[in-house]
DNA sequence: TCCGAAATATGACAAAAGTCATCTTTTGCT
DNA sequence: AGCAAAAGATGACTTTTGTCATATTTCGGA
């Protein structure tokens, strides 16, 4: 469904979520030990996050990766998906027809449509900030 | 969503179902000419579905593959699915974690589980019967 | 019986995705 | 000023996916 940086890249962000939210900023080998990733892949991918503005970083000693609340309130996993693994998931035709469009549908488009706006909004309605909800319960888990 | 295998076995798959509904049997340069695949590609796709027995082909001189109505009216988009890309689709965790449990659930597991339960539901209520209809009728498309 | 048409099998190759390692830059601290 | 800790940048490497090409097998028909 999704690549695995942009599982990477949301469990990542997530992790760094919950620590801010306690007040803590998180170093790249914490974040990869405690998502169960591959540390250099991990951080590449946040930087792409960073260039996104979605997260912070700071170099040097105490450094890490932080997220505002306000950006836990504002970025939904459909934000993640779009920076990650680009906005084709949302548009293109489930059988691969060059484009998916009303005017020369699929045999499958009516149909995939459906499915494909719910997977939108249901990514559209996830935001950081109700998904660690979960995680600071230990309702949820970031790795198993 | 699907591979690129996916997407050119159910396309082909769809318009061998035209043609054997019509009575005609059809060579794969015909079916990668008309469904807009490589033609390598194609074959060794159609040769697992044959191995599958979900189409039959006939090698030799008015040779090509045909599919009965019987396999027509019996074989969904999610077996098709299913034997391409295999099960992981249906099961696997919207996350990436090794295994989609209700025990240790990830932040994403009960809005993805309903999302990823409608798309089986689309494909196992989706024939090949049922899709043709539209191609026969020129309402949907195999390439654009 | 021989020829040609077709699927089948195999492997070389290319492109993309994922992984790993190394070096550079920035910055707080002593 | 110098050290060490952290992100950032870069590139080599591996695996998977997708593509292309070539040989082999099967079989109908002249
Ligand atoms: S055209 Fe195929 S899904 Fe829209
Ligand atoms: S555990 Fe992640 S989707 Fe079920």
């Amino acid at each position: 469904m999704f690549s695995k940086a942009c599982e990477y890249g949301i469990r990542a962000l997530l992790y760094v979520a919950v620590k801010s939210h306690g007040g803590e900023r998180v170093i790249i080998s914490d974040i990869a030990k405690e998502i169960d990733s591959p540390v250099s892949f991990t951080a590449k991918i946040l930087q792409q996050l960073v260039k996104a503005a979605v997260v912070t970083s700071v170099k040097g000693p105490h450094g890490g990766f932080e997220i505002t609340d306000e950006k836990m309130k504002t970025t939904t996993l459909a934000h993640i998906v779009e920076i990650i693994d680009g906005p084709a998931i949302f548009r293109s035709c489930g059988l691969g027809l060059g484009v998916c469009d009303e005017g020369t549908p699929c045999p499958l488009h009516f149909k995939y449509h459906n499915v494909r706006s719910e997977l939108k909004k249901m990514l559209e309605t996830s935001t950081l900030e109700k998904l660690i909800q979960g995680v600071e319960r230990g309702s949820t888990h970031l790795k198993l």
